[in-house]
Parts: structure tokens; C-alpha cells; sequence
DNA sequence: ATCCAAAACGATAAAAATTATCCTTTAGGA
DNA sequence: TCCTAAAGGATAATTTTTATCGTTTTGGAT
């Protein structure tokens, strides 16, 4: 993936700590600040946690990444896709994405309500089967 | 609804405030933090911002509340029921339970992934009809 | 009704998470 | 190469959440 094309197309300034968040999450599909933290301070010893703050909410603010919030766990932020649904195991804790159709229950909610739905999540928690 | 009968099952001591708390996510259906705390103090002037989250905490642990958490605004609390999806309004602001069958969605992936699902969490969100 | 221990309360301190400030450095267009 | 807006790091400040501690209350046993 081209993460400088990337964070251009999405009007922000190439820096390499940019770079290395981008590469980061996608590395690791879905990460937490503490885990981004770790990671970006092995290329850039010295870069400080305001900085990813700022640069995490920039991203979000400018549609590049996505944060996805999971009750009793951190938040953990993606690099945008197709919406997608997540799998969360509650045991060994590995959360994954899912390949569920979501475009059929947005339009089906969109007939119903009225809305106009611009984001969704889905969100299924459970044992996976290794832990079970 | 009987607060006090919904805290006695969930092994919890009845208290005022705990009462309070619940009547309050009632009327509200959702309700955040701040708001929470709010309306606490109409009945408890010395309400302690403590006393609120230890009750939250364990009100979630006994399984008789459930956090709702939501990209870009503060989590909510709801008294539990059975799963159910949620829309927002990002224009208003409106929050609202969904009539939308989880249960489906659940046993396809179920089928596909090979989890035992114990939960799932629906938010829809985008425009509501009257704020387009 | 009274007593008692565990639990809950309020006040407050402490810790954790997030944001703001300020000065220096850098990116990227002119 | 120059210049300006933006980004970086350091750090302070703010916000959010949890822990501590002494007092009070709940609810079961007497």
C-alpha cells in the first residue's frame, strides 16, 4: 500500500511518523495507541505521544483512518475500507474482520426509518473456536 | 418497572442512588455520564462523581446495565434488554433503539465463523427525516 | 427491634487519558 | 532557494477514571 499517496490524497503533508503510523495499523489490521505508541517509537525514539494524539484525530477528522470503539476493550483504529463488520473473542482477544454483508441491512434500515445511513457498525463479540 | 427488585436479582445491595440511576437510564432510555449525574443530583444535592462510576462499573459487571459506546461521542448507558440495534442522527444528535432482527445476523456468523456469539452491537448511523 | 459485618457512601487524592500551548523544525509550493 | 503554513517534540493543563479512607447504611442473623 501506498501510504504517502495515501495521507496526500487525503490533504495532509507526508512525514515520515505518518508514514509509519499508516504502516503500523496496516501491519497489525486494528491497533491501540498503547500498541501504536510501542510500535512508531521503534523508528522514532524520540516522538511524542501528543504527537500521535494529534495526528490519530487529524486522520479521523480528514476520513484516512477510522476509530472503532469495543465496550471494556481500548479503541483500536483501522485504516479506512468498506464498511465491515468485526469479530471480537473474548477470551484470547483477537478481533478480526468479517465478511458479512452490511449493505443489506443499511438499506433495509434505511426503508424502514428513513434515515439516510452513512456509517455502520457490527460489532459481534463471543468464543472463537479455538477457545471453546 | 421495579428498580429495586432489578437490583436485589442482580445481587446488589438496594440504595437510593443506585434506584435513582436506573430510574433515571429509564427515562432516558440512554444516557451518558455527565447527564447521569445531572439528573442524580436533582434527588442527591452530595452525590459523589465517584459513587456514580463505582455503581456504573459494577451495575455493568452484574449484568444489569450495558455501556454503548459510539465513535466521536461519549459512551451511553442503557438498562439491559434483550440485543437490540441502535441509530444515530450525527445532525441532532438523536439516538434511538432499532427495531432490526440481530438474531439472524448472529446465527450466520455463528455458521460461518465457528464462534459461540454471546453478543453483537447494531449502530446505524447517518441523517434521521427530519434533519434532511 | 437490635446487632453486626460487609458493602456503599462521600470526600478527596491519585492515576490515566487526552488536549492545549509554545517554540523549533520541516514539507512543499512559489 | 526561499517562505509560510503546518507538523514535530516537550511539556503543561485539562479531562476522565480509579483508588483510598473514614463514616454511614443495608440487610441478614440474632
Amino acid at each position: 500500500m501506498n501510504f504517502e499517496y495515501l495521507i496526500k490524497t487525503h490533504n495532509l503533508k507526508v512525514t515520515a511518523q505518518r508514514v509509519s503510523i499508516l504502516e503500523n495499523m496496516n501491519n497489525y489490521g486494528h491497533i491501540n495507541i498503547d500498541e501504536l505508541f510501542l510500535e512508531v517509537k521503534k523508528n522514532f525514539n524520540n516522538i511524542s505521544l501528543a504527537t500521535l494524539y494529534k495526528n490519530i484525530n487529524l486522520m479521523i477528522k480528514n476520513s484516512l483512518i477510522k476509530e472503532v470503539k469495543i465496550a471494556s476493550y481500548k479503541s483500536k483504529y483501522e485504516i479506512k475500507k468498506d464498511t465491515h463488520a468485526h469479530i471480537l473473542c473474548t477470551v484470547c482477544n483477537e478481533f478480526e474482520d468479517l465478511d458479512f454483508n452490511c449493505s443489506l441491512a443499511v438499506d433495509n434500515v434505511e426503508k424502514t426509518t428513513a434515515y439516510k445511513i452513512d456509517n455502520s457498525e457490527f460489532i459481534f463479540s463471543g468464543i472463537c473456536q479455538k477457545c471453546q
